[in-house]
DNA sequence: CTGAAAGCGCTTACAG
DNA sequence: CTGAAAGCGCTTACAG
């Protein structure tokens, strides 16, 4: 932070070569339709000649506002999350807004640090993908500073916060569902998180559609590992230890199932024939997997643009009063080749 | 941008609170050691009573200078590159910078408007990885506006533009080179991209590997399609359409790579033995495919610390005269499962 | 239609 | 060791 930055010509030097006040050049900046066009040709002349850029810092200053957005991510590693930054910082350059971005890597003290430092840049609203165990006071207290947030894909106890996710029980039912009536019987379920959130409604959607065709649920099959490519292969070699093994796999996400691939080829077995498996996200890569991925998919895409929406007419509003909205797209299941039927009499 | 931010207290209201001047309270914020402990003590306490937080914009443009560096991104839709970014955004967060990020999607139009807006909201400095074809002058323009700007992974042009990639001439000389030891005769290169620089460089060490090793290389084994991973699977269709046809494939990334893993699984061969296969970049999920994926690294880590090192050197410089630092970083293989040797009387 | 003046929240010589 | 004053580059009532 030595250097000095912005040794350009201002608004004061435009006006001087223009002939005119700054006040006049301000208004011309801002197309103010105030100005006659003779005036407006003219500064605009002078600021070409001089190489003018406009400081959006001073701006935002001045007006008391911001132009900037941030959004904090809890975990980049995970092609899901990327296709969501994306989406976001898309729709939101398209609305005029700058991204900040920052990751915190699932780290509570770095998520607090980042969101100090946004706070002291003047961020006009926050985008976040809270990290695993925030707080739930944490949206309130950045509510009372003012800022406008949206939660992304993890709720965070209040329903007056603004939160933008996916139907993970809804889902997770219909996957299952496609198993059983595929003629799985005996169907697992790969990556618990006990206590979250988002893990619980997604097992549950599962034990949902178990119990709702008269299916057990047997204990171990409710397999508790990280939420990591790593995990997904212990979660194989944990299946295949056991004695009456299931048929099917339904996996917290996209990683876990890709780990599952993998090591399943790595036993010379195969997804969709030696055990059937579903993934959710849908990330690009599940298309390209071998074998292609069933998964569940609510698009990346949709739910970015739709958590900037949500953002964007808050910022819109003069108060931050109006009900919180809660909104939880829904997820349709994309059947490839890794959810095939089970073996007959072989396994 | 119609909500007011920041309403909260300012210096001015600490000052009134302490009992002390603005100036006071400014140096005790920038724990200037001029003042009383005491002193210290009073104003902190007021500022903690007030809820105060540090308007770092107001700072900025009063010091002129910035906090913030912009990082400029041709496609997130490459793993390699987001491990760059986390490499990036973690370094210059260390050194107490913000990053604002874009994504260009490798868009021209694009990269000129987020490249305008980084200008007019005073980045600091620019890490880039250039969108393709991005025309020579930009860097130097860049320059003109006296914000440091550091290359990232594509050169462009000038020696005089800081940049940091990886040497990727001696990369793909080396992996060739590892198939031919491994009795490889007849090796393809998967991925071209005629007229780029980076391509020309891995395309180079290719032929010089074969070359070496008195080696033919025939014009169908250039192939060229997409850095996709469609583009890969595109590449083994023509490999095996050959008759007489290469036993091995070196690809542009490991992107291209995974099409062609994926497109040998559903022809029903496997990589490594009904043909080798190696890639470039080492992104985290290579070590995770079926089967894993021979690939050349430089390390996501390092390459992102090593950028972020020499702009923040620069940052730290008072002129913008030293000559411009090329850092190519070398690569080195990781051998896998997907880069066996030949068949023996097979093919 | 345009200008003079005040002010956004800070920092920084300069006095004392 | 602390304060009064000027100023970073803008915008915004308010006059005229």
């Amino acid at each position: 932070m030595q250097r000095k930055i912005n040794t350009g010509a201002t608004i004061q030097d435009i006006a001087v070569k223009a002939g005119v006040s700054k006040s006049t050049v301000s208004l011309v900046l801002q197309q103010s339709p105030k100005i006659k066009a003779q005036t407006t040709a003219r500064v605009m002349a002078a600021a070409s000649a001089l190489g003018y850029v406009y400081n959006q810092g001073a701006a935002n200053l001045r007006q008391r506002r911001s132009n900037t957005i941030g959004m904090i991510i809890n975990d980049l590693t995970n092609p899901f999350i990327v296709e969501l930054l994306v989406s976001v910082e898309h729709a939101l350059a398209k609305a005029g807004y700058t991204t900040f971005m920052s990751h915190t890597a699932e780290d509570l003290d770095m998520q607090a640090r980042v969101l100090q430092s946004m706070r002291q840049n003047n961020v006009a609203g926050l985008i976040m993908s809270p990290a695993l165990d925030t707080p739930k006071e944490i949206p309130a207290t950045i509510r009372s500073w003012g800022i406008p947030l949206v939660l992304l894909m993890r709720p965070l106890g209040g329903s007056g916060i603004d939160t933008v996710g996916v139907d993970n029980r809804a889902g997770f039912k219909v996957a299952t569902e496609h198993l059983v009536e595929r003629g799985h019987k005996r169907v697992a379920f790969a990556g618990m998180r006990p206590g979250y959130t988002v893990a619980h409604d997604r097992s549950s959607g599962y034990r949902a559609a178990m119990a709702g065709h008269g299916l057990p649920v047997d204990d171990s099959w409710m397999i508790d590992v990280p939420i990591t490519l790593a995990g997904g292969r212990e979660a194989v070699r944990r299946i295949f230890a056991m004695k009456h093994r299931p048929t099917a796999v339904v996996c917290y996400n996209d990683l876990v199932a890709f780990g599952v691939l993998h090591e399943l080829d790595k036993m010379g077995k195969r997804a969709g024939k030696h055990l059937a498996v579903i993934g959710c996200d849908n990330v690009a890569a599940s298309e390209h997997t071998n074998p292609p991925l069933t998964t569940l998919s609510a698009g990346a895409d949709l739910i970015g643009s739709l958590a900037s929406e949500v953002l964007l007419s808050r910022l819109r509003e003069s108060s931050m009063d109006t009900p919180g909205v809660q909104h939880f797209e829904p997820m349709r299941l994309i059947v490839r080749e890794s959810s095939g039927p089970p073996r007959q009499r072989r396994v």
